[in-house]
RNA sequence: GGAGAGGUGUCCGAGUGGUUUAAGGAGCUGGUCUUGAAAACCAGUGAUUCCGCAAGGAACCGUGGGUUCGAAUCCCACCCUCUCCGCCA
């Protein structure tokens, strides 16, 4: 959410800010002129609260002076229903103001390149060289398939499509890929492991962004009003929803797998084979409170921590920036790694790095004292995929398999396999 | 799922309709005393949100409603914690 008072002081640039998506204004305007009522009404209703106040501080002491109250009394109903009358006005405006507030996105930095779509995002850099094949190269979904370590079918009779049965080392390598990521983070990178629940509650959706306006795309679990997870993010950076934390706790490192869940509702047709896009995946997630100082350079390092798994896994990649048509609704700033995928023939996406600055954590209460005595202010909020499970097994089977349909494991996942290859049959 | 108990300020804890502008204690800050410290004593102490240029005002005792001239206090719903029972990995 952004902030009222900054949306009033500086509204062409936040509202030429917002335009920059190419969206329109996201009815910017509008919530400018419900602030203003809201603020008119509350000065009139504060009012009137204020003399309900005093005379009924006045009230019992006529009545110990013996004096009839009634008429006074008679009085302050008729306020009373007044101001009950006013107060719902209140409610409904600032409702009303709420909602559309919640339906304006992130302002992007002004380093965000201006572009309508994702062609228009930025390239930073590349790591690596794509691998030149001597042979005929396969999908993972066949090398899955063939080397009998994926089941797509027989997800799809127990589950539907967009589910993947990983099977024997199938199962083992998206374990050790999980298990390598996760000790990567915390050991080198001084991430806080945790594991969080897979589902979670609406103020903790509506907190990182999600609700109320991707709720079509969540699974929802009625009989507890529950979201499914879409992703760590959810539960770690509302982990310390409505505290104030002390400053010298700041930065706080969080780092969770989880499996995540999403509907995919408007892809349908795309990616529709293989790892890709599936309606439960596999991710290790970096989450970082931060002070709003520090937050572009977090963003960095959390970037860094990001591409170290690519990197010590040795598989080629590239940075990008996302361009404002791209970017993501809570996200100021965004840098997404694509992975090489042979099969594509081109990079595809297996992190998404984000600051969020003070726009989440307004919503979800997160705040922070700076100095001991000092007033509590926002945090800055990161996170990014470390990576993406189901991706990058999908990048290791392709960018490590052989002519005879093996794969070879990298050697930073040898420990976890136990064995350095996956044989063929 | 059933029965019961409870959720109050930084913490502990009192408070069942109006001198509560939330008692008392602890903690914290300052002071007195002391060579210094401790103890004792004195004073101060919402680190919350909103409106307002300010003076000031409004809100906030789990959350949301309701009753009332007036609600921490009464009523309803929900959430959470604890105990017992049931079920169960």
């Amino acid at each position: 959410m952004l902030d009222i008072k900054r949306v009033r002081s500086e509204f062409e640039e936040v509202k030429k800010a917002v335009e920059s998506r190419g969206q329109g204004d996201f009815g910017l305007p509008r919530a400018v002129e419900l602030d203003e009522q809201r603020r008119a009404l509350l000065a009139d209703v504060e009012q009137m609260k204020n003399k309900q106040n005093s005379v009924s501080k006045e009230i019992p002491k006529l009545k110990k002076a013996g004096e009839d109250t009634s008429a006074i009394m008679a009085e302050m109903k008729e306020l009373s229903a007044k101001i009950k009358e006013e107060d719902e006005k209140v409610k409904a405006v600032e409702e009303e103001l709420r909602s559309a507030m919640l339906g304006i996105p992130n302002t992007p930095h002004p380093s965000v390149p201006i572009g309508a779509s994702d062609e228009d995002n930025v390239e930073v850099k590349k790591w690596g060289t794509p691998r030149e094949f001597d042979f005929e190269f396969k999908a993972h979904w066949d090398i899955g398939t063939d080397l009998d370590i994926l089941d797509f079918e027989r997800a799809a009779k127990i589950s539907g499509t967009r589910f993947t049965v990983y099977k024997g080392l199938g199962a083992r390598l998206e374990r050790s890929v999980m298990n390598f990521m996760l000790d990567l983070h915390t050991t080198q990178h001084g991430y806080t492991e945790v594991l969080p629940p897979f589902m979670v509650n609406r103020a903790s959706m509506t907190g990182t962004g999600q609700l109320p306006k991707f709720e079509d795309d969540m699974f929802h679990v009625p009989a507890k009003d529950f979201f499914l997870i879409p992703t760590a993010e959810v539960p770690l950076t509302n982990l310390r929803m409505n505290e104030i934390i002390d400053g010298a706790e700041l930065p706080l490192y969080y780092t969770a797998y989880t499996p995540c869940f999403r509907k995919e509702a408007g892809s349908a047709g795309r990616d529709t084979r293989g790892l890709i896009r599936q309606h439960q995946f596999n991710k290790v997630e970096l989450v970082k409170l931060v002070k709003p100082e520090t937050s572009y350079d977090e963003l960095e390092t959390l970037l860094a921590d990001a591409e170290s798994v690519l990197q010590t896994l040795e598989i080629p990649y590239r940075v990008v920036t996302l361009s404002t048509g791209d970017l993501g609704f809570s996200s100021a700033k965004t840098y997404d790694i694509e992975v090489w995928m042979p099969s594509y023939g081109r990079y595809v996406e297996i992190s998404s790095c984000s600051n969020f600055e003070d726009y989440q954590a307004r919503r979800a209460g997160l705040r922070y004292r700076p100095e001991p005595k000092a007033k509590a202010e926002l945090v800055h909020t990161l996170n990014g995929s470390g990576l993406a499970i189901g991706r990058t097994t999908a990048a290791i089977l392709e960018n490590y398999q052989q002519a005879d349909g093996s794969v070879v494991i990298p050697e930073a996942l040898r420990p976890y396999m136990g064995i350095d290859r996956i044989e063929a049959k």
